[in-house]
DNA sequence: TCCGAATATCTAGATATGTGTATATAATGC
DNA sequence: GCATTATATACACATATCTAGATATTCGGA
């Protein structure tokens, strides 16, 4: 594996990543983790603009994490993987012992 | 849980995962995944300008992902959990996937 | 205490990202 | 075709991020 080829391979993994690093779309990942949702249930539920919503949609759409079926006028939005929602378990996870782990120091200095 | 507290909390995760949404710091975990290594070190391997790792590091370490160990002049990183290595691996598993995807996708159109 | 090596930080400039508002598009029923 | 509802996009602006290059800091040795 040649450093030029690396470089490729982790720049798509830093989209990936970039693609889960606004706290609105995670939002919108978590509503669809059970079940379809439409814009506007989305938008309600998460109070949040009509465009904010769809905005962060497209780039959902964009990089493969939801796909839309549309209904009529509406269109519900689904993860497309269920590997989406074990990477955002991890995400919590690593979260979770980060805590822990500052628990610890602080508790040192008490 | 409430709305609000939701929005905390993926905001705290949104921040962890915008932590891992550069490729040269994804590329600066890597080389840390089994044994520390010098920002030298890491400034010759991967090519890249002193500052810049330097200011990665520094980024990495604010978030607690990475830590540091003096030995002289020196300033020795390692990973601070393991867990983190695993996140990457989850990354990687995603983006295999995505790829499969897309690849049955362009089948289709074949 | 002065010097050199290793690392950290500051500055300025380019690029990217997120938002609200307004508007465009798509589908349905009259 | 026209009005309505739902969704998508364009625009302008503010904010954030990354980088190279210069400078500051830290440490060990002469």
């Amino acid at each position: 594996m040649t450093p030029r080829y690396d470089m490729e391979l982790f720049k798509l993994k830093a989209e990936l990543c970039k693609t889960f690093s606004d706290p609105k779309r995670l939002l919108i990942i978590n509503k669809l983790r059970n079940c379809e949702k439409t814009v506007g249930d989305l938008a309600r539920s998460l109070e949040l603009n009509q465009s904010v919503v769809s905005r962060h949609l497209a780039i959902l759409r964009s990089k493969g994490i939801v796909q839309p079926r549309r209904e009529g006028t509406c269109v519900s939005y689904s993860l497309t993987d269920p590997k989406i929602g074990e990477a955002c378990d991890l995400v919590h996870q690593v979260l979770l012992s980060q805590m822990e782990k500052n628990k610890e120091l602080a508790e040192k200095f008490i």
